[in-house]
DNA sequence: GTATCAATCAATGAAATAATTGAATGATGG
DNA sequence: CCATCATTCAATTATTTCATTGATTGATAC
């Protein structure tokens, strides 16, 4: 054991468990440990994947802790790590999911309003384009995270009552949604249902408190 | 290669996300984005690589779709990609602290207080020890953020005063910090601190704002 | 146009990773 | 103890990734 000695740096170990899980067979060993513990015969079979392979990739994981061993008798289980690795693996599968969402509408006859479909702006941006008076903050939280706190000058409209109160707002400026976090579903969905009704729509993607503590 | 033939599948799909943040420079740059957006030569100096280096960096990171460009000039100023990115490094970082912790708390003497490191507490069981009186909720967040609201009772002590600070915590309670979002680097550092200083403290894993909309 | 600056591209060699093979453990049962 | 089974280890080759170098593109200013 040559490396592991002093502290390795945080985003060292951070990028060693994410090299861990950067394998698709790795993805799938963890995949089918979600659901229960097995041994390696049975993994590997499941997988597709010859015995001594992926004993060694059950090995990278295990060594990143991100599973655990328990023998019994001539077998080996494996099974979940302690610590959010369920959670790190949804939060992967969620980041994968999106863009394929994202790609599968580009294909079908997604008429050219979708062209830059859920465009982001940053902040830099933002405030080049609020000094000059031609965009419009909107915020699409619900009411009482709006009251607590918001950015100047942006109104509010709840994502539920968008619809219905889309006449609030000028149809001569382009919109900037934000919600929550540096990515919360409720802008994404604002600016899709903005652009359904042929406006100009992009999303903060920072989010509010992004916004908030520069 | 039997496999990855007509849809790129799905675990092939996470599996490059994964590794486009399986390297510690990309977790760097990606940690400097998600502060604000960007130039190649500022981020490139601020993580400390060569130029060449950082761009061939970020570009993958850009191949995984987990950034975005904008040229403005003759810069090219870089920012975080749609979707949950941001979430996804909060997971991983999330796991990494977890590990540390444990990892932390092997060494040195650490009595039976320290059984459960790092160990959340939910919006349920709070709600429970709240009314009971016996914990104190600590907001981290900087003095702007808790005054434009917080949860009801909390305290706030930004993270940078928490040392300087600490006489002012009660020693006979539980501390429960909390800070943004669900994973939030504050609150795991405060409740780290709090450990060194000998207090009983948790994080609130949900933070202020899924909180506030339940 | 030419000069200049930011960023990218292309090519190199060094280093790490992956899948396969066959040999070595470790536990069980006769 | 010997045979057997499940798993791991070790060694091999092919492939990929990384950082550096120097050349190239793109946009601006003169």
């Amino acid at each position: 054991m040559p490396s592991a000695t002093t502290p390795p740096d945080l985003q060292d170990h951070l990028a060693n468990l994410a090299r861990a899980i950067a394998h698709p067979h790795r993805l799938s060993l963890l995949d089918a440990l979600i659901e229960d513990e097995s041994a390696v015969e049975a993994l590997a079979t499941r997988v597709g994947l010859s015995l001594a392979n992926a004993s060694q990739h059950l090995q990278q994981l295990k060594r990143a802790q991100l599973v655990q061993t328990r023998r019994e008798g001539k077998q080996v289980f494996y099974r979940l790590g302690d610590g959010p690795v369920f959670e790190m693996l949804c939060a992967l599968r969620d980041m994968g999911s999106y863009q394929r969402q994202q790609r599968a509408s580009l294909l079908p006859g997604h008429g050219e309003s979708q062209v830059r479909p859920l465009e982001g702006i940053s902040r830099r941006d933002l405030h080049t384009r609020l000094s000059e008076g031609d965009v419009i903050m909107l915020d699409v939280r619900p009411e009482a995270e709006y009251a607590e706190g918001h950015i100047p000058g942006a109104i509010n409209i709840p994502l539920e009552e968008l619809r219905a109160r889309l006449s609030e707002l000028p149809r001569d400026q382009d919109i900037v949604a934000y919600c929550r976090g540096p990515y919360c579903r409720l802008s994404v969905e604002a600016v899709a249902a903005l652009k359904g009704a042929g406006r100009t729509a992009k999303r903060l993607t920072t989010g509010y408190y992004a916004y908030e503590c520069s």
